[in-house]
DNA sequence: GTGGTCTAGACCACG
DNA sequence: GTGGTCTAGACCACC
């Protein structure tokens, strides 16, 4: 399910958030299902807990996921809310790409923005 | 200097507008150097007086060329400011991208707003 | 009456107690009115009974109830009790006015809180 | 600046975020001044680099600070933050005031509190 | 020097 | 068993 790529420069949590991310937001994890625990994923992963205690963290801090003590992580159920807001921001994105544009910023230069802040080397 | 292509969709104000940013920005058309008259570059292009104009009109309104009544179309001088202005546009859509990538919004997602705004089909 | 939130943060035991004091402290429960057993109340929620244990063991030791062996837990009678637990909400509230003072949040602005709350309009 | 209460209960990082937070949201920190790095205040305090670079991240992750790779951790300079964090923490006392009123407490006994804090005599 | 990531191991609170 | 916090120490990238 979670596959960790160690040629990626990106840090080892952000990648598992992102697979998380897309799970979740997919479908693929169904709202209230359960998580691995953090150290059951930490021996499959061979890496360490706090790792994937940092990006369970995470994930909560965006509301993708909810963590109770004692019993374990589970898959966030307001994820039409999720879904609703990224249109938003997809909205927004789409205004400011305008502006860029009309202000003579070259297709390739955003190109390499969204790159950059995406860690992606090849289109 | 300046290449209408047909098979472009983009409307050909659009394309004079972008070439003439590119080479003004690139420094290929230095500060005050006059440009082409209207008329005379409508009929180097084999196109419409006024597309020509329209072109020239939302140059100068992006500061990029200052026109100056009976005279003719001269280079702005100022495109410090202009790549100012860009680099400072280009931060705030660096923020938004940060933005939607943390929201999960995938990689695909965004570039395809980007290549819809710039209406480009393959990278 | 008792209703359980796993989104919430908190933990489980310590939203009992919280929505009990409230009921207590309120009047809905009157003074020697029985508590569900801890078993029953364990089976309602579908948790473990050490932690409706726990609830009720706060609960006693705050004095808001009290447990006779063998027959159950009951409301408490003693008043004293209610403004005791009421002062130590007016504590916790002065506590976190002083943090939003200190965040330099207005005056009118927490009290246009404390009316929104109370629905008063009017002072 | 900081001061550390081990009798609190509540984690050593969220401490600092809170101390951080209100120093910055009432402006005695000013935009774009240079917090002590996370080794030095580390050592000030006689904590682990760790917790420090966790509240550190939180607080760039409430947009509250920004951090420079190499340089070190500044006071972010858009004010738009600061009303959202402020907005935050009415919302935290409109619960807490919720509560409160649940509790029986009375709308006047909520108000002596506040002007208590706010030092206000009448309204 | 600075921030950022990761590990190994510990302790606590919760259920 | 679960998550959450903290420590000590390491390594990297950046300036």
């Amino acid at each position: 399910m979670i596959v960790i790529d160690y040629q990626d420069k990106r840090p080892i949590y952000e990648q598992i958030i992102d697979r998380f991310q897309i799970l979740i937001l997919n479908g693929a994890l169904e709202p209230d299902m359960q998580l691995p625990s953090v150290r059951a994923l930490a021996v499959e992963l061979s890496i360490n807990a706090n790792t994937i205690q940092r990006a369970y963290s995470e994930l909560e801090h965006r509301g993708l996921i909810y963590s109770v003590k004692g019993r374990g992580n589970f898959v966030s159920a307001q994820q039409d809310v999720v879904k609703e807001q990224q249109e938003k921001l997809l909205e927004e994105l789409r205004t400011q790409l305008q502006v860029c544009k009309e202000s003579g910023i070259e297709f390739i230069h955003v190109l390499d923005c969204v790159r950059e802040i995406y860690q992606e080397v090849k289109v």
